[in-house]
Formats: C-alpha cells, sequence, structure tokens
DNA sequence: GTGGTCTAGACCACC
DNA sequence: GTGGTCTAGACCACC
C-alpha cells in the first residue's frame, strides 16, 4: 500500500497517514472489509517508524474508520454513525467559517468562494469515478 | 480588546491571536486604520507575555493584515491584493477538499455539505451586520 | 523639496531621508551649493517629526554629503574624497558579496547578475539624464 | 560548526545566522542533504541562546534554504525555484541601485564600480573554490 | 511612548 | 533524540 507522506510537511507524519487512509475511503479506494497492512509492514512500505504507524492506526480506529480483530488483523470498518456526530459537523462548519475569513483576506467575494467550492467538488467527483473504475 | 484565547487549546497561542485578528478584520470589526493596542497593552489585556504578542503581530505584519509605524503604534492595514494569491487560493481549495473527505465520513453527502456551507454562509453573513452595527 | 517617505517601511524614517537625500545628489537633482530646507520646514514638508530630520542631516554631514554653516543654513556639500574612503569602499565591496550570495539562492547565476548589473545601470543613466533635463 | 557571529552588530543575532547560513550554501561549504546542527548544539557551540537559534531556522526554512524533518533534524534543503523570484530579483535590482548611489558619493565613476563588481566576484570564485576543494 | 531582540529556563509534541 | 512554544525580565532603537 502506498500512501503520499511527506516527511518535510509541518503535518505531523501520522497524521499524514490519517488523512490518507481517510482520502482512500472517502474515495472508495479502500471500501468496508478491506484489509489493512499490519502496522509494521506498512511502516516499512512507507519507510517510516513504526510507532508512527501504531500512533495512526489508534487514531483512525477512534475515528471509526477501521477496526481492529485482535489476533485477526485491521480492516476497513463497515460505515456506521459515530456516536460523536453533532461535534464532528460542529467542526465542519468552524472549518467553512475559516474558509471565509480566509476567503475575505484574499479579496474573494462570498460568491467567488462558492464557485471554487463548486469547481473543487467536480474535480473531487471526477477524481472518485476514476479511482473506482 | 478583547480576543478569545484558550490556553488549552493545541493551536498555539500566538496563532489564535493571528486568527482571532483575521476574523475580526473579515468581520468588519475592526477596519483599516485602526490603531491595535501596545503588545505589552494587548498582553496585559489577555493575561499572556508580551512577546507572544509581538510574535503574533509579526505574523500579522508578513500577511499584511496590520502594518506597523516604528516608534508610532500599530494599526490595521488597508487591504491590497498579495502577490502570492494564486498560492493562497489553491491552499483554500486544498482545505475544501478536506472537508469533502470529512463529510464522507460523517455520511454527510455532497449535497448535506453544501447545504451546511450555505447555512454557515447566511449565519456569518448575519454576524458581520451585527459586527458592523 | 519632497521624498519619497514610507512610514509603514521596515527603514527607519531617518535612513530613508538620508538614502532619498543621497539618491537626489547623485542623481544631480541636487548639487553642490544647493541651500537644504532647514530642518523644521523639512520635518512638517515632510509630516514626520522634526528629531527625525535633524538626525538625518547629522547623517549627512558626517557622511560630507552637506554642510552646516552656523547661522547661514545647511547646503549641499562641494564634494571632496573623504578621509574614510577606503573603508567605504571596502563597505561597497561586501554588499556586493550579499548580492552574490543572494543571486545563488534565486537560482541566478554570475552571468545573469552581472547583466541584470548591466540593464539596472542602463536604467540609471537614462534617469539621471531625465532628472537634470 | 563556526558561524563569524558578532554580538556588537547592530544586525541582529538571528539574522546573522540566517546570512551565514546562506552564504555557506552559496560557496557550496553546506550542500543540499546535509545534516545541520541541532538547535541547542549550535546555540552552545556559539554562545547564544537556543531561542535565537530556533527563529534563525525558522527563517531559513521559510526562505527553503533549510528543510526541518519533524522529530528527526534539520536539513540543507534540494534546492528549487521560489514561487516569488520576481519579487527578489526586483530586490536585487533595488540593491544595485543603492550601489550606484553610494558610488557617486564616493566619487567612484561606474567604470570603477563595474571593475569593483568584477574584482569582488574574482575572489568570490576562488574562495567557493576553496570551498569545495 | 512604540515594537524588536535576547537570555534563561520550562514544558510540550513528535519520531 | 528533535524542533516549537511560552513566560519573565532585560535592554535597545526609533519616534
Amino acid at each position: 500500500m502506498w500512501l503520499p507522506i511527506d516527511p518535510r510537511s509541518p503535518k505531523p507524519v501520522y497524521q499524514q497517514v490519517v488523512d490518507a487512509v481517510k482520502e482512500a475511503v472517502a474515495k472508495g479506494m479502500l471500501e468496508p472489509g478491506d484489509r489493512m497492512p499490519a502496522v509494521r509492514e506498512l511502516a516499512s512500505q512507507l519507510t517510516i517508524n513504526h510507532n508512527t504507524v501504531a500512533r495512526a492506526y489508534q487514531e483512525l480506529e477512534r475515528d471509526r474508520v477501521i477496526e481492529v480483530l485482535r489476533g485477526r488483523g485491521t480492516f476497513i470498518a463497515t460505515s456506521r454513525p459515530c456516536p460523536d456526530r453533532d461535534a464532528r459537523v460542529r467542526a465542519v462548519a468552524a472549518r467553512i467559517r475559516e474558509l471565509l475569513i480566509e476567503a475575505h483576506h484574499l479579496q474573494m467575494n462570498e460568491e467567488e468562494l462558492l464557485e471554487l467550492f463548486q469547481v473543487t467538488l467536480r474535480e473531487w467527483r471526477q477524481e472518485r469515478r476514476q479511482a473506482q473504475a
């Protein structure tokens, strides 16, 4: 399994692993029930420390993206609404607010931001289609 | 001047100051030409160290949100398009993609996300109107 | 007298005055014997503090760009080789070295820098000719 | 690692560190991939505070001269063209103009300045050759 | 008055 | 181990 890890990024490596797995799932490249590599195996493939992968797996399990079946391995979870959904929806709203602030400082008005949103959405749909083909 | 600082947040305090000032400017609560409190004065109001405020001011100056008039004080800048606008617009698009991934894991489909976007936008407009009244 | 002063610049205001006068002299816009405005008069024209102008005049006198004739006024000096010429030539060489370092980090090789030097020189000559016309 | 730091200089110490590292890279004394000393180690070698070195490293990272690998150390970056190259080339041209003004006040004509430029360039090349030998 | 820099020493996240 | 942040208190240049 390959994931785009950049050790030079200011984003912590474990967080990059978490985000990359979430993106792969969102795009349908990984599906519920798919087996994830063992911690040490993925670490070796990405040439990062196994502790870093272990931490990422813990985070992904907390977010119910993966399920660890002790002694059997790690798998993409069958998605169910997670208990703290409301909190996370509020978090998404907070990030939308951050976009509005950033857009203001770029002298991008709300209509332009909305359009950028829709353009990005179209690109995203196309990537998903290609990933699943 | 009051800014919402949370010393327990994982976000660095100086970054919280930067973000709070940018938000206040985006909402119109601070306008071009307005005087900012002196470094030590704001530090005392927020009960944080003056070095932390100084670092926030330097960051805000680099982002052209404020202007430092040597020996005279600090003021909200008259906003001008920044030279690296394209790079920052790409950064906004990248953050929109993150929202799309997060939404998927919350079983929020694209229509629901778009609606959340628009609801948040309406709230934002209202806050701005109140701030300017 | 008008000089391009920007209170927002990181360069100290008194230094901006010094540099602007030196530039005007180098271009021939101010000539030996020309009378400089009184400290308070120039300060009022530039809307800056008179102490700031006074400090600039002291610096210019030290560099033998102007001469203060007590009770009579301040004048552009008749240029003579200054005693610390060698030290200042070394300073120019040091600044050329800084340009070489900067050019390297811009992936500009020595030939390109030399060409930029010559282009800038041609522009400079043209400006001088226009200023003197 | 030794860098020429002068605590009496009007140039801030952190800036001296930044400039010295840029010079070492430009001369080929430091090459892409080379490991930089740890912040606290360099601080102790230069007998300055670790915060001062940390600030210099942050500045160098922003200028893409070094790369920070989180938790692993700091390395000289593989140089890539920076996005704001045009702005920085203009800055170099502005500094060449300053040299022309300074040369005028030293009664150095343009030919002499050009010659000083070329002499300095020759010295620079020689230093680089020695550094790389 | 203003912001900028530096030291000393602490604590933290990350790998 | 690594770099990043924060406080406390000092000193400085500039206006």
